[in-house]
DNA sequence: CCTTGTCAAGAGCGCTGCTCTCGTCTCTTG
DNA sequence: CAAGAGACGAGAGCAGCGCTCTTGACAAGG
């Protein structure tokens, strides 16, 4: 009796056994793939499952044999997106030296920018306001830190080759409200508070950035968003690595 | 023969004449009203103009007399919300003494964050992704530019003061991209492109981080995020006005 | 072979935004 | 003051949505 929620993972999973399983799994795949179609041509407000199952060739009631709600397809796009992402900016971190640490920032910034100007309608699911009610759920948790991981981990080359600027005092409370980060995130404690505030505020003008350019608050008030972008990183680049060279 | 989209204009001016058209703004009025009531409530996606009808006990088609489209509804809405939130700012800034700068800087922060805290959805509907396909027209805008207006004036003040950092080489390009910003702005020349640029990076990571927190961004991984935000919002004044007070 | 379970299809419920018509009421003009 | 012009509320209706339930056909396993 497999759940339409059985579905879904085994989509992503894709260990078939008998014939019936495998056309479970990849008609599951292929309803995703047809979705992730429709959210990046209208937005998720525009998905609609009955659209979906058109394009299909299907009927709508037999959708929910293989997804158990629109929440649900959207909730599988948002943690299919969140990878795209990581994977898009995990391989164009990956291109520079190692050493390269401001190279290595600016890999990751202009990452973000280029796959969410090239899929706006994806970067409004993960980033602008949460749709459905409040869905998000645990599931999307993992694949949504993938890139404040890799900041996390360049924070910390930072520190190894000793160009963190000069550490600066943290208030105890702030002290205490990382508490739960280093313990979710397995950083090593020798990482000081500063480091992990440093890489909170690089990450939130980051996504601050491209949000603001994207969502259109900046109007027709910037003529080259681009330079923009890549000056305010370049000065972010500043608070994470001392200048020093 | 007036149309709605006189209506919505003529309830926010609010000059009636015959008794007609006093019933037809107040009616306007009541009706915005219930929707912002129920967009408080359910957000703006369970924005329903029927359901608006209902609570005030008209039939739904009665609501297309007053407002053109459920659409043109949310951009009265996104207005009206863009001005609560400039009064809140306005009002909280204005209660400090104007040399205070870096008082007058964290005071802004506050009051955003503590108006979006408390209305989660309106700050979703202004700041998070743009829902009806790509509504926010121009009449959204002067509204809209509010809050970064102030810290412009902020920024100014803060060169008149004397207080300013050692300026920051801009490139050419940035420049050039900020010219229609200084133009829309009314922005004296005088101001340097650095103090710009560094008021566009505040004004990025105060609503990256309010927006990362209120669209739960931070998970659980934060512990007390009004004091992570303090301190944020402290080590930018540092950006803005030069430490030597 | 035959039972069990999965499947696609269709009908249907209640909701949505929006349009059109119709009878009524009000304001304005002759 | 009366008559025509215009604004209005109510209702029916269209197309779309998410989702549920029933029905009949098919495949898998005992």
């Amino acid at each position: 009796m497999p759940t339409p929620s059985d579905a879904v993972r085994d989509a992503a999973l894709s260990v078939p056994r008998t014939a019936r399983q495998r056309a479970r799994t990849e008609i599951t795949r292929e309803i995703i793939e047809t979705a992730r179609r429709h959210l990046a041509e209208s937005g998720a407000a525009g998905l609609s499952l009955r659209a979906v199952a058109r394009d299909l060739g299907m009927v709508s009631s037999a959708v929910y044999r293989y997804v158990p709600s629109r929440d649900d397809l959207l909730t599988a796009l948002i943690i299919e997106s969140y990878e795209h992402l990581g994977d898009a900016v995990a391989r164009s971190e990956a291109q520079l030296r190692r050493g390269d640490l401001v190279g290595r920032w600016l890999a990751v910034c202009h990452a973000v920018r280029d796959w969410a100007l090239a899929n706006p309608h994806e970067y409004a699911l993960l980033y602008g306001s949460p749709v459905p009610g409040y869905a998000a759920p645990q599931d999307t948790v993992p694949a949504g830190t993938r890139v404040p991981m890799l900041l996390m981990q360049l924070s910390a080359d930072i520190i190894d080759a000793g160009m963190s600027p000069e550490p600066q005092r943290v208030p105890r409370a702030v002290h205490g409200s990382l508490v739960p980060l280093r313990e979710g995130s397995g950083l090593p404690g020798s990482v000081p508070d500063d480091s992990i505030v440093r890489g909170i505020m690089a990450w939130t003008t980051l996504f601050g950035a491209v949000s603001l350019e994207l969502f259109g608050q900046y109007g027709d008030g910037i003529a080259d968003p681009r330079a923009l972008f890549d000056h305010e990183m370049h000065r972010i680049a500043a608070l994470l690595v001392a200048p020093d060279q």
